[in-house]
RNA sequence: GGGUGGUUAGCUCAGCUGGUAGAGCAUCGCCCUUACAAGGCGAGGGUCACAGGUUCAAUCCCUGUACCACCCA
């Protein structure tokens, strides 16, 4: 940074009687086109001076001092040179005080013959003289520097120098010091435009998801600014602006255009080199792509449309500058503006797994493709390290990728990387990819294509006819218990998909799809039809009954899961639909051209479901025992029911077959009397007794600590919920249905706690020698 | 400096209009049981960032603090 002496002009002296000031730059040869110097209007220094002028060094201009707030009192001497023509805050300092602007520099940042001046409001100035001492004329900026400050040292005008740390921005492609230069461009009146727009979000004719998005467009367009059209680049739509050698500008779709317009016969015309910001032509797409200018059938079919999928990132740059440049440029019937869209669905960005934003430069770049398909590890380092622009960063970038992907790249599948997508396409900004989230979603594709194989095999006979699974019409079938439940299960999951699509929730829709088809259809489901279908002397209109359910529920699964599956539905889907009763066009039919699945209530039988919910129950009951105490899945268990209720009883007599296949059972036996059962382990379905003897398989201290830790698991929450109930101000404020409820529950754990604890002090009174 | 979003299990994330927390992956047992070992069955794991406030009741509503991220100046 270096100091400089500005004699002031006209005798005029500082406070402490110096006939100079002293201006700091880091870019000494600005000076050149300094037009002014401010210093703060609250500087108790620099007061007699505000107004006065400085006779600027080597050019002999003479330019005001002028009081800014800009200038700090703090910072150096308080005093700052202005080139409102090379600095972006001074330009602003400029505006505030009319000061001239002169440019000196040329295009490839050399020294110009001579400054070019305008007003502070844009328009030429030829009063003011801002012509450049010839010793500095057509020097590179950098030896302009050397020279001007050799040539204040000279003057004595130089006060010191001093180091001093800064950001200087360097261009990315030529990778050369950034100079501010003023330039003429072309503007949009945004403001104008603006107005318009802010209203159609206002009033809700646009809509965003997630709604609070809609903060982040109002701060944009509520302050907005000129926008700058103008691109210094070589590809793009040149602007079609043209000038006549006197640099006069006449805008027309061509130049011949503009000369019938303009009436300018055969002068010579240049059209601007400059070409529009790609925004600009961006902002035009809703209508562009669809014929504009013509009024195409297109056009007044899809316009405006329905939905724009974007990120939030662009809002501005993209989204609103669409519904301005769609809201001027098109009107409905009623010459009202028409918005380009209706809702604008704003999704998170994908980060790596760091949260770090995926770029070139750092190497963390996953390529889609590379996921669906799968890379080596060389590949990828090729990928990722090859062609850089910062070639020294390939070494690190390297034994990183070596380190998170020893091997490359499995792969994966479209299918599971679309709905892992969809899976962690939350209401958050940020989405930060999990390869692991995609691994267990491959996962998922693996089971659905399992689970229709099964689906297949026990269904499609020899001739693929769809007789055989109940879909002709015939009445000759029976539903079992498990077929009205997952029927029912299915009116569930078609609900909560379609709502979760519905309000573009698209992580829930996936969970939904998720847990049905996993937890649902494959874990119980299709256990519970085994017993049927493989029970030789089963009854034929049962089995029937369980195939035409086993292939009706899979075929709505796969409509219902096409949005986020497409690909393995739809070849799934081709032959199962057959066998669901769909007459498959020989021409081509496909998935996507089915309804997707209604839910119908009616469908749901509240009985199957609290039904199934008891044999889930006894079943997982019995598998606790057996995982915690270590028996063999292949041993056969005989177990004892004991407290029931005729409800338990009927379930039982009704699902012997489900129970004894499922939690893998010798036997069952039902007791009146609980006390005529062996010494057994317990597990508890409701008030029912699940009782698994003991003899030579479980331990007594195990099964003494087992029941030790369900007792205290029960009696923390069953002391909670009595603190709560006894505390009067919850009984007496809490809506009657919630204190009932938690009464409930209480009672529940109460109950529980005393059968638990008999068992308990039973096992040990047996037990003793 | 102004604004916005975030902080929940070891990791990545859900949690609708307040009623004491869920998933995937990871971890620990037992299993190649004829759809699936990229699997089955079971288990463990969270004073919901911190401090106040409102309420009978707060992961959820309000205020403040800390940290992270992004946008603007």
């Amino acid at each position: 940074m270096w100091h400089l002496r500005y004699p002031l002009a006209n005798g005029a002296k500082t406070a402490d009687g110096k006939d100079y000031i002293v201006v700091a730059t880091t870019r000494p040869e600005t000076m050149l086109g300094d037009t002014g110097v401010a210093v703060n209007p609250e500087d108790p220094r620099y007061q007699n001076l505000i107004g006065q002028h400085v006779l600027l060094p080597l050019v002999g201009r003479l330019i005001p001092i002028v009081a800014d707030d800009y200038a700090d009192m703090a910072k150096g001497t308080g005093c700052v040179k202005i080139t409102p023509a090379h600095d972006f805050n001074d330009y602003e300092v400029g505006q505030r005080h009319n000061l001239p602007m002169i440019n000196i520099l040329t295009t490839n940042a050399d020294i110009r013959q001579s400054g070019e001046c305008v007003n502070s409001d844009g328009s030429d100035n030829s009063e003011l003289d801002a012509s450049l001492p010839e010793k500095y004329r057509g020097m590179e900026r950098f030896a302009a520097r050397r020279e001007i400050v050799a040539d204040f040292d000279e003057l004595g005008l130089l006060e010191s120098i001093e180091e001093n740390d800064m950001t200087v921005p360097y261009g990315d492609r030529g990778g050369v010091v950034i100079e501010p230069l003023l330039t003429n461009q072309w503007y949009v009146d945004a403001k104008k435009l603006a107005g318009p727009a802010i209203e159609a979000v206002e009033d809700g004719r646009i809509k965003f998801v997630p709604q609070q998005y809609e903060n982040m467009y109002f701060s944009w367009m509520r302050n907005i600014q000129d926008w700058c059209i103008s691109r210094q680049l070589w590809w793009g739509h040149q602007i079609p602006a043209w000038y006549d050698d006197a640099g006069k500008a006449y805008v027309g779709k061509s130049e011949a255009d503009v000369r019938e317009k303009y009436s300018l016969g055969d002068i010579a015309l240049k059209q601007d080199d400059d070409v529009l910001d790609t925004w600009f032509s961006s902002a035009l797409w809703t209508f562009g792509t669809q014929g504009w200018p013509e009024q195409t059938e297109r056009l007044k079919t899809f316009h405006p449309t329905d939905v724009l999928v974007t990120g939030f990132d662009i809002i501005f740059f993209w989204v609103a500058r669409m519904v301005m440049m769609s809201m001027h440029l098109i009107k409905d019937e009623n010459g009202q503006p028409e918005v380009p869209f209706k809702t604008v669905y704003v999704t998170g960005l994908i980060r790596d797994e760091q949260g770090q934003k995926m770029s070139k430069s750092k190497g963390n770049v996953l390529d889609p493709l590379d996921m669906i398909d799968g890379i080596d590890i060389e590949a990828l380092l090729e990928k990722r390290t090859g062609n850089m622009m910062q070639p020294q960063l390939a070494q690190k970038i390297a034994s990183r990728t070596r380190k998170q992907f020893p091997d490359g790249i499995e792969p994966h599948g479209s299918d599971a990387l679309r709905f892992t997508l969809c899976a962690l396409a939350s209401t958050g900004r940020d989405i930060n990819w999990d390869m692991k989230r995609l691994e267990g979603y491959r996962n998922f594709c693996n089971k659905i294509w399992n689970a229709s194989r099964y689906v297949l095999m026990n269904a499609q006979n020899e001739d693929g006819s769809n007789k055989e699974c109940g879909q002709d019409n015939s009445t000759d079938y029976r539903l079992s218990l498990a077929d009205r439940w997952i029927i029912s299960r299915l009116q569930q999951a078609e609900i909560d998909v379609t709502a979760a699509i519905d309000s573009y929730r698209f992580d829930l829709a996936a969970q939904a799809l998720y847990d049905f088809v996993w937890n649902e259809y494959c874990d119980w489901y299709l256990e519970l039809s085994k017993p049927v279908l493989w029970d030789e002397s089963g009854d034929p209109l049962l089995q029937k009954g369980t195939r035409r359910t086993l292939v009706r529920v899979l075929e709505a699964t796969l409509r219902l899961a096409h949005p986020m599956l497409p690909f393995i539905t739809e070849e799934i889907w081709q032959t199962i639909a057959p066998l669901a009763g769909i007459e498959l066009n020989p021409a081509g039919d496909t998935i996507m051209l089915q309804p997707f699945p209604v839910a119908d209530n009616s469908k749901v039988d509240e009985d199957a479901l609290a039904d199934i919910e008891w044999l889930k129950a006894v079943i997982v009951g019995v598998r606790t025992i057996r995982g915690e105490m270590n028996i063999s899945p292949a041993k056969a268990l005989p177990i004892y029911m004991a407290h029931g209720d005729s409800t338990d009883k009927r379930r039982l007599d009704e699902n012997r077959q489900f129970l004894s296949k499922l939690a893998s059972l010798e036997s069952i036996t039902w007791l009146d009397n609980a006390s005529d059962a062996p010494m057994c382990a317990t597990a508890l379905a409701g008030d029912l007794e699940i009782l698994v003897p003991m003899a030579g398989l479980i331990d007594v201290d195990a099964e003494l600590a087992r029941l030790n830790r369900e007792i205290d698991k029960i009696d923390i929450e069953a002391k909670k919920l009595a603190g709560k109930l006894t505390n009067a101000k919850f009984v007496d404020n809490a809506p009657a249905e919630v204190v009932a409820k938690e009464r409930q529950k209480l009672a529940d754990f109460e109950s529980s706690l005393t059968q638990l604890k008999e068992k308990h002090s039973a096992i040990s009174e047996m037990a003793k020698p």
